[in-house]
DNA sequence: AACTATTTATAAAG
DNA sequence: TCTTTATAAATAGTT
């Protein structure tokens, strides 16, 4: 009984963007809460004043700063006027940040245009798919079996013949596995649960050496 | 001869602030630049826009930003508008005119944000319906049988030989009532399908529980 | 969200 | 500050 470790641990990682977005969002959630607890750390440690801002690739935002992130940020560009700033006739910090703001605005308009489109057709996408699976035969299970009627019923006994075929199928594959490399002869004394047959009009799979199609669910199933 | 460990490594320390000024510029050198790194694996991992600004005790000023800190910080004053900024002086026409602007685009940000939401939820409604037609069929179907081992091919079989049962005894129940008050006797020539007869049992054994299980249609209910 | 096995960060010391 | 070392902390992968 080979009882495999209940985790591979941390595993190193190469510094790129990661792919896969749901291992993307979840990778950040941690990684930013481990940011802010180190800037949280040096702040106190050392007294320094520092600001952090960060957004989420989903767009959120989130900021932590020592005293504030504006104190910080006012800090900053006291010793770093804006490019715009610089330039334009705007005399005051504020001025220039409303007009920085105007931009980022109109940007995040863009954006979120966008976004609705790009909502819109997964939405879409999505609409298709539940159609077509809902479209398709339902699958009687079980309880289901009881409100069949007869011809739901023969439909539905067409598959479960054509199911059992691949379990067949399958068993006898992996008993052939289990043969050469492993077993004794007397391994075809398998778990007896598996020993599927099929009757005559099943039409045994070619391939499959192994299992002699019996009785089993007779000739119907 | 007794070889002193060469260090004590890492202890564990309190967060607070470090008296000690050598100690504390030393503590601070070493965290800011873990600060850095943190940060920028983060916006390489993830994609996410950040900045970070960050004072020495000295006064030195550090920065960290991707894309870059202005654009950071502007995106971020965008969306938390400067207290200040919004009441400064708006004593012109010109500037009045301006604010009434900006919160136009407020305003349609806020909507095509909403809009955004709303698709949001419409695709998550769709996303759990979508699961939960998935979900109701947890049984292996047709392909998936390839996909199972040994052990899961006789649970599959299990479940298999109790689902036969059902429609043993749903076809019987059908039988039954159209033989008595509907059909002549030759009506037990059924559709094909159902025709369900039990080859005397010439099935494999008990304990199998395989497909060889039972007097298939006939005797079992 | 919780859990581990690992990787990383870093306190101490040289 | 660099380097080294021992150890604390963060976190990737998994459930």
């Amino acid at each position: 009984m080979v009882r495999r470790k209940p985790s591979m641990g941390r595993q190193k990682i190469e510094i790129k963007r990661i792919q896969n977005e749901e291992a993307r969002q979840v990778c950040f959630s941690k990684r930013r809460s481990g940011l802010f607890k180190k800037a949280s750390e040096l702040s106190i440690l050392c007294g320094a004043e520092l600001g952090v801002v960060v957004f989420s690739p989903a767009g959120k935002v989130f900021s932590f700063g020592h005293p504030t992130v504006d104190a910080v940020v006012d800090r900053f560009f006291a010793g770093h006027p804006h490019p715009q700033a610089a330039v334009a006739a705007a005399s005051t910090a504020a001025e220039s940040r409303r007009e920085a703001a105007v931009r980022e605005l109109n940007r995040q308009c863009m954006e979120l245009h966008d976004l609705v489109e790009a909502e819109k057709k997964k939405r879409d996408a999505l609409e298709k798919a539940m159609k077509k699976v809902q479209g398709a035969e339902p699958l009687y299970w079980d309880a289901d079996v009881e409100r069949l009627d007869m011809e739901e019923l023969q439909e539905f006994e067409r598959r479960l013949v054509e199911l059992r075929n691949n379990v067949a199928r399958r068993a006898d594959q992996l008993l052939q596995e289990s043969f050469v490399p492993k077993f004794p002869a007397d391994a075809v004394a398998v778990p007896g649960a598996l020993a599927v047959k099929n009757e005559g009009d099943m039409r045994p799979p070619p391939l499959a050496g192994g299992f002699g199609y019996g009785p089993g669910f007779s000739g119907s199933m």
